[in-house]
DNA sequence: CTGAAAGCGCTTACAG
DNA sequence: CTGAAAGCGCTTACAG
């Protein structure tokens, strides 16, 4: 008869406790659990006998002790702004989707470090990497000058969409520019010619890079620029809506654009309530196209033409890329993993383009 | 002239390192970085020597030693669907801004396992309570028979929106049930009778007291149910488009309903793209109510009105349950926290309801 | 090949 | 009051 179990009262069985009920030590516990070559020493009914005394005490190998012998967490960050009006939550959660899904089958889960504003909370990151995480993934980070400043010495990262390159970070990256570029130049080839653009906030690249697209599809159609097609808004469809309705006011009367670029989803999501509340139709009185392809691209109406940029596809890459990092940096070898990675866009067609409608409308009064 | 400071290549500062820094022990260190009531007996001097040497040598304590020291990860997990389509994710979404946004505020992390699909991955749950977290939060699980099987032994736990009571785990939930009688109420209120309603699941116990609101809202209006105003759906909006087609098909020519009740916006938005498909424009030739109101109430045109949960206040109530069970749990004391929380609900006015059109239109052909 | 010991980096309980 | 030691639960390097 074996002798009864020790049970501690409330807490979670340990390697000692498995090995006691199996009459071996906790070491041969570990190594047959973890499948070890060691264990191949040990005979087949000891081995039998350790698994079942670890079932019955519901054994689960304690992770963080775990953690401290191993140096790794199996676990990797993920640190994005998660604005609370869920403007870019699209974003955010379908590279959030990603992360967790590429994590998961590496058999690494994610933590989430919730950032109000990069400007602000920049000085955090470093302490997010105390042990908990293995490496780090930031997600559309803005860090200004000096980025070096902010970022841990060891601890393995990698951003999407960074504000500019980040030294010793892989950035991940998409072909914005001639993303803009090539969706401006099918308005043109739908015969638009006067096509205003509704940027992103001025001075992040991300805005930038769309309105130099812009700007060269229209050179390159020989269309000249208008600089009062080109008006200054923020990523977000707050901006969108007040953007396009401040513009509506200013030229009521006056023609309207053939076409509307946003510079991203969200923003279209709010012209196309100014332009619907100003009672305008989309798209037989004016086109619209957006970029981004989140979910509200899928859920306006009409359903938005857009640069679609694959962000779910980025953000597994990106925790690949990070877990070569993490070995290389485990092991203390060069990572032969690339530095910068950009993926190519796609547009999506959809219901918001049209030819220009004849004669032009004019913006109502 | 001091020591010089032995660089340990690629790793990250210990207490030790600290301490040998500022000529004291790690334990001295570890006091006054701590703010022990100890550390009152270090001289001034030596604890500003100690802080410079920790400042200097970016000292962080390591998350994982200090959790196995100290029982406890700072760290609080959340287990949930995550739909790939983004249907399921707006409930997600939010309950995750709120759960992230309250576990900062007490200075915890939040990390989340994903699950496909809770009756594939319920035996996933006990492996995510290895000491990597300190308490879980369950986001609408699905546990069937006999859900203790599937709960851990030493963690805490808190359930949003469970299909059914958990033992041991503290319920939040909302007034579904009076939410949806009070909707229908407003509806009939409108001059609505014929109000049809598309469920959810059939069997999840959300659909069921949806349903039973619907049906007691009719009756107290002495309105006799139809079985033909009542079809089985499921909480997507894939799957309102369909309900709503099919329905429409079946009844071509006969009497619209005056207005359509569904049990999620998901759902709403579904049917908004089915009737619009149709010809048939919302409000004007009929009316229509969703329930949850997720970010898809605002983006649909017309914006509906609904039933709203306050699903991030929920959340962030779940976090501090959670985090006060976890705190009794350390202290094997018996909880003061309720077992079982329950929300009010309220109605959100919006564009979707008008008062039945005269006369009343019919199913286009 | 194998098993007892040392160590991961921290905190806490306890002897001086 | 204070500081050296033991311990958290695991793994790994190393002596037998």
């Amino acid at each position: 008869m074996p002798s009864a179990p020790r049970k501690r009262s409330n807490r979670p069985a340990t390697l000692a406790d498995v090995g006691r009920e199996a009459g071996v030590s906790a070491m041969a516990v570990s190594a047959v659990l973890n499948g070890a070559r060691t264990s191949t020493r040990i005979s087949r009914e000891t081995r039998a006998r350790i698994r079942e005394a670890a079932i019955k005490l519901q054994y689960r190998p304690n992770a963080a002790a775990r953690a401290l012998a191993q140096r790794r967490m199996n676990t990797i960050g993920v640190a994005a702004v998660i604005n609370e009006g869920g403007e870019f939550d699209h974003y955010f959660l379908e590279a959030f989707n990603g992360v967790i899904h590429s994590a998961a089958l590496h058999n690494q889960t994610t933590t989430v470090f919730a950032l109000h504003d990069w400007q602000r909370d920049a000085g955090r990151i470093g302490s997010f990497c105390d042990g908990r995480i293995d490496g780090l993934i930031l997600i559309a980070p803005i860090l200004g000058e000096d980025p070096a400043r902010y970022l841990p010495l060891h601890t393995p990262l990698v951003a999407m969409h960074a504000n500019g390159p980040l030294p010793g970070v892989v950035g991940i990256d998409t072909d914005e520019e001639p993303g803009a570029f090539q969706i401006v130049r099918e308005l043109v080839a739908a015969g638009h010619r006067r096509i205003l653009h509704i940027t992103g906030n001025r001075g992040l690249v991300g805005a930038e890079r769309r309105i130099s697209g812009y700007r060269r599809a229209l050179e390159s159609a020989s269309i000249p620029f208008d600089p009062d097609l080109l008006v200054a808004g923020r990523f977000s469809s707050v901006a969108g809506c007040e953007v396009m309705q401040a513009w509506l006011q200013r030229h009521a009367g006056q023609a309207l654009p053939d076409a509307v670029f946003c510079a991203s989803d969200a923003i279209a999501l709010g012209a196309l309530e100014a332009l619907s509340a100003a009672g305008l139709v989309v798209p037989r009185d004016l086109s619209i196209v957006g970029f981004d392809d989140t979910l509200a691209a899928r859920t306006t109406v009409p359903q938005l033409t857009t640069v679609r940029q694959p962000i779910r596809a980025m953000a597994m890459r990106a925790v690949e890329t990070l877990l070569e990092r993490i070995q290389s940096h485990l092991d203390q070898t060069v990572p032969e993993a690339p530095s910068s990675i950009v993926f190519p866009v796609e547009i999506v067609h959809r219901d918001s383009v049209l030819p220009p409608r004849q004669p032009r409308p004019k913006v109502p009064a």
